[in-house]
DNA sequence: AATATTTTTTAGATTAACCTAAAAATTTAA
DNA sequence: TTAAATTTTTAGGTTAATCTAAAAAATATT
């Protein structure tokens, strides 16, 4: 069946909105992250129900269907894949790919994202660390860790970032966090949560809860 | 000004059109290309007048206007760009690449298509034969003669197509006419004016007018 | 449990791009 | 040079996606 623009990407802000609850998604947390309004969002779910997308019932929430998590799935793999390209091949910095990615996740050419991909050579993650589903729509669970959570005097690897925006991105840029860092929690301060942080063995540097909670690690030791 | 997806593909086609005559682009060649009814087309029209991409006389037929030029070759420029990186980088044939380029030609950032020009090694035509505008939206002039027009004992190169249907690169392809092959037209028949080749100095193969109509090349001797 | 608040839905419009059918202008041909 | 044929435009609708305002349902609060 023919999918418009618009309804990808409303599968893929449900998709998002699924991945941090198993809860039924609102129409106002869609209308949110659509940009619309909640009366635009309530047509759009009835539209999606009669696709066979969602399993929506009035007043109760919205979810995708096992199809529309397909979809939803195959516009992640797109967006992913087409962030590594912009990334490793055009140059781009981590910061500056998101908005472009937005655009060519809606290119449908099945040769294409398979071809891309083996030309990338079959990155598992985007360049914020964030898994991309293989050609089934498997998506690897990577299952890492907090900044926040780590325990002082832990080392830990810097493996992805729970948010995109290019303001936090470039935050972290002039901190020198990257991905792949080594991270050596010196302390934390019971304050506010801050922490010190050596990175790569430097000088430890000053981090606030706020930037830690949107660091994802993986903990080595 | 917004431009939206549609405006840009009447633009396209009134540029495609203008490049075969120096003539006003009449509402049915164009409804005709745009796979459209003509009162669609008028619609179209006044809209892109009002917004000055088009100069418009109702009854009188349409042309480009010095924006609209521009805006036009910016397209075209991406979509030569995209099909170059689809063959060179992809590894697609040259009968595949048209209609996911119709898709990527309208992706929106001028740093990405630059990048991805120098990337692709500021490639000067598509893979076929077709020029690519530069940065600044000059064509350049390549000026090729179509085989059709080429005397008997002549010696070419095949530097382009006049027609980027599948079916017809398909064709060539079975033929073994690619890009940068060399001609020798050994005996023109007046018959239908049907001809007989030699490719890169192989056995002469037959070849049709209407074939010969659709391939475009420099003289080389 | 009744009321107040919030969320969600319905009703009715709007806009872009398209359509059909009929009218008007242009072009071709007798 | 009028009549016929063709092309183009106008008039009036349709569909997808949106909106505002008001009604209905669900949730929270006293």
């Amino acid at each position: 069946m023919a999918i418009s623009f618009t309804e990808e990407n409303y599968l893929k802000v449900i998709h998002r909105l699924s991945e941090a609850t198993s809860e039924d998604i609102s129409t106002n947390a869609v209308a949110e992250l659509m940009q619309t309004k909640a009366a635009s969002v309530t047509d759009m779910l009835r539209k999606l129900a009669d696709k066979g997308w969602v399993n929506y019932q009035k007043y109760q929430g919205v979810r995708l269907s096992a199809t529309g998590e397909k979809i939803a799935l195959s516009i992640v793999r797109k967006h992913r894949l087409w962030e590594v390209f912009l990334v490793d091949k055009m140059g781009f910095n981590w910061d500056e790919v998101h908005e472009i990615a937005e655009q060519l996740e809606h290119i449908e050419s099945d040769d294409l994202v398979n071809k891309l991909d083996e030309y990338l050579g079959f990155p598992k993650t985007d360049p914020h660390g964030d898994p991309i589903p293989n050609k089934e729509g498997v998506l690897p669970e990577l299952a890492y860790s907090h900044l926040s959570e780590i325990k002082a005097n832990k080392t830990c690897k810097l493996m992805g970032v729970a948010q995109d925006s290019a303001v936090f991105l470039q935050l972290l840029t002039k901190l020198h966090l990257s991905l792949g860092a080594k991270l050596n929690i010196k302390e934390i301060n019971e304050f506010d949560r801050s922490i010190f942080v050596s990175i790569n063995d430097a000088e430890p540097i000053f981090i606030s809860h706020e930037v830690a909670k949107n660091i994802l690690v993986k903990i080595l030791a």
